[in-house]
Parts: C-alpha cells; structure tokens; sequence
DNA sequence: CGCAACCGGAGAAAGATCCTCCGAACGGCC
DNA sequence: GGCCGTTCGGAGGATCTTTCTCCGGTTGCG
C-alpha cells in the first residue's frame, strides 16, 4: 500500500513480506513476546534478514498491527458493500479474521497490547477508526435483529479473537486445529444471534471422544517422542 | 482425598494446597511452560518449598492434574446429582469449570498435555473416565433436545476451554477479565442450545467500544509505564 | 557481466530459569 | 511452656534461552 522510503529488491521485499506473515501467527499464538527466532524459523529467512528489516522488537509489532489493521480495514470494507444486509457482513468479517489469520490485529483494537501508543500516533489512529467502523456495524446489525441486543463490539472482538488462538501444547492435535476453529466461530456466533433468527446446522462430524481419541492415537503412532519441529 | 504416604504438618500441607492451586491458575494462563517462581509467587511461598513438594516439572504437572481432574469429576457428579435435567448439569458443570479456574483440566481431558501418558497410568485412567461421563452427559442432553445434535464433547470443552483462557498482554484489562469470561462463556452456551430452546438475556452491560475505551483510559491514568506485577 | 544489495548462520553477550544449600522459624507433642 | 524435628525462604552458581552483530558467500538488476 504505501511505497517505503526506498525501494526494496524483489526478493527483500518478499522476505519482508513473508516476515510480517509469520509474525502475525506466532504473535498470535505466543504473545508479543515470542522469541524473534521462531518467526524467522517460520518465515524461512535467518535471523540476520528480520533485524535488517526490522531493527528491534518494537518495530515489528508496529509494522505487524499496522499491516494487520489495514487487512483488517479492508476485509471489513469488502464485507460491507458485498453483502446484502449488517449480520452477513458481520459473519463475513468473522470468517476473513478466521482464515488471514489476521487476530493479532484485535488485541491492538482493543488496546491491550503490550506496548504504549503516543496518542496523535498513526497507529492509533487507524484503530480508533477500525474500531468505530465495528462499532458501527454491530449497531447497525443489532438494529435489524438478527444480532443480539445484549451484546457490544467488545463482546464480539474479544469473544472471537479467544476462540481462534491455537492452544499451547496442542501440537499433537496438528492440523485439527483449523478444524476445531471453524467450529468453535460458527458456534459463538449461534451464540450471537438473535432471538428467533433460524440457524444452520454445523458442517462436518461433531468431535466426540472418539474422535478426538483416533486422533491421539495417530499423532501418537507418528510421532513418539515429543517433536517440536515438523 | 488420597492420603499421602507420610502425614504432612499442617502448614507444609497448606502450603502444597496454593501451589497445586497457583499452578492451577499459571499452566491455565501459560501453558505448562511456565516458569516455577511465577507459581512459587503467587502461591506465596519460597521456590525451595515449591521443589521440596515436587522435585520436578513433571511431578507438579501430574499432581496438578490428578487434583483438577478430581474438583471436576466432584463438580460433575453434584451437577448431575442436583440439577433437574441434563443440559441444566451442563451448564452448571460449565459454570463450576469457569469459577474455580478448573480449566486446567481440559487439555489434559483431550490429552494434549506435553506429557506423554503410559497407557496404565493412574491419570490416563481417570482422564477416560472423566471423558466418558462427559460424553454421556452431553449425549443425553442432546437426547432431550436442548443440546444442538450436531457437536460432541470435544467441540464443547475445547471451546470452552479457550474462551477461559486468558489472553497475554491483557494485562490492561485487568479485573475486567472476569467479566468478560463470562459473558464469553454465555454466548457459547446460547452458541449450543438447541434450535427452539429460548435463551436468557446476558447480564450486565454491552461491552461496546466506550466501555473499553473507558478501561484503557482508566488504566492508563493509573499504570502509565508498564507495570508487571500488581 | 559486474556490482551493489541482500542473505544466512555462527557466536559472543545478556538475560531468564533452574535447582541446591543452609540458617532461621514454626508446629506438634509431652 | 518448652523441646525437637520438620519446614520455610532466599541467595547464588550452573545451565539453558534469547538477543543482536559481524562477515563470507550469493543473487537480483541494469
């Protein structure tokens, strides 16, 4: 979106990119706080290549929740004029956070992270203004019904950004994961419609023990020993 | 409840209490990753006394767990035992997990705790049977209708236990994680009911984009470096 | 084809965490 | 109330993790 102050190689520019993504999944998973390494692990690129782009931690986060809130801006857009009324595009929202991966983002909108904003910052400013924009969209749903009236875009942020964090230790239940995360949305949001407004019924098998066991076992079967990396 | 092999003096046997109970509330936050002097703090004991306890990493998680598992399997039975039907028992169970931060025990539930587990053991064994009631219970609310049919037990305790679960670097937040748990946990539980069954309306006020606003303001004043321990 | 920009890994420095040792304090029993 | 054995808590060295820099080799671009 915005050209940088100098232009990049492609293949820097690429990496960069590659940077932002992984960061914003293992901020998601670990916190702010996670080991810089790991992201570089994650994105394929050394160590050397992160803090040349990125010279101390602070930065990272500022560029990651910039990066993250104008996804975000724009999913959010996107949603509203595709959609027919408030609720579709609040569930179409949903699923875009769900699948870009895009959560990180949410603590910043609800500024709970880890670092201080100066207030006239451009960061701040573009959450305040992602954030009426939400706002906005919740009242507006909640007009025509089919969203609770009980609710408020906190609720609903914080709510969701919970339920798409990976667990820690769950590495045995690998890829599962997505799985699990689909389903756990579409049930918050049966939790957040209204009243008498009729609901699906959940796509794929209902995890009972037994799945969860086979799944065990396998993980088990493949890999005995703890294992960290795939 | 199981007497231990030696009869401990009455405050060395408090003091195991707060750590079981401090760890309880960590491995909860952290994962069962966490640093030993967190727990020892909170437990408000020496970190000698934490070890003297349990002599390693592995010993205090096994312990931790077997005495979760056994305030759920207690927690359960009363809910059952008390309540007028099944889903009530559910949503009562669901409540006593949430309040006495019992959530711990759910990973373990699903065996995703980063331990292995020989299949004979005495926490493999009481997981299984905590499952198993589990899922019964939640096949016989079904069976009345006021359990959605298309999830299972895996579906309901993992997502509840990530909605329980807090968030890192909401530390600004502060006391206002209760709250919010809560109301989470009720939209889940709204998430679940069956499609004709009427739902209650959330206490407390909407959590909207002031009311976080107000908090973060708030917080501000009072914190403005950041500020790790109380 | 040449050069400037870029890359990745090794490794020192800083920091966090683990775990033991020992003098002081406390609980239970006579 | 007093004694004895158990328990407590913190200081501190060993160890592991994380940070961040330096430099020889590689690669995109004109």
């Amino acid at each position: 979106m915005s050209r940088h102050t100098v232009r990049l190689r492609a293949d820097a520019r690429r990496n960069r990119e590659q940077v932002i993504a992984a960061a914003r999944e293992v901020f998601l998973a670990q916190g702010v706080d996670a080991p810089l390494e790991e992201i570089a692990r994650r994105a394929g690129v050394g160590i050397a290549t992160l803090y040349r782009r990125f010279p101390d931690r602070r930065t990272l986060i500022r560029e990651v929740s910039l990066d993250a809130m104008a996804l975000a801006a724009a999913q959010l857009r996107a949603a509203r004029a595709e959609e027919d009324d408030e609720w579709a595009a609040l569930v179409r929202f949903f699923h875009a956070v769900l699948e870009t991966r895009i959560g990180t983002v949410l603590p910043v909108l609800l500024g709970s992270l880890g670092m201080e904003f100066s207030p006239d910052d451009e960061l701040w400013a573009s959450r305040s203004q992602l954030v009426a924009e939400l706002d906005e969209l919740v009242r507006a749903a909640q007009r025509t019904g089919r969203l609770r009236a009980d609710v408020g875009v906190g609720d609903v942020m914080l709510g969701l950004l919970k339920l798409l964090r990976p667990l820690p230790s769950m590495r045995l239940l690998g890829d599962f994961t997505d799985t699990l995360n689909r389903r756990h949305a579409e049930l918050f949001i049966d939790g957040l419609r209204g009243p008498a407004v009729p609901r699906p019924v959940l796509a794929g098998p209902a995890i009972t023990a037994e799945v969860v066991d086979r799944y065990l076992a396998e993980q088990q079967r493949t890999a005995p020993g703890r294992q960290d990396q795939p």
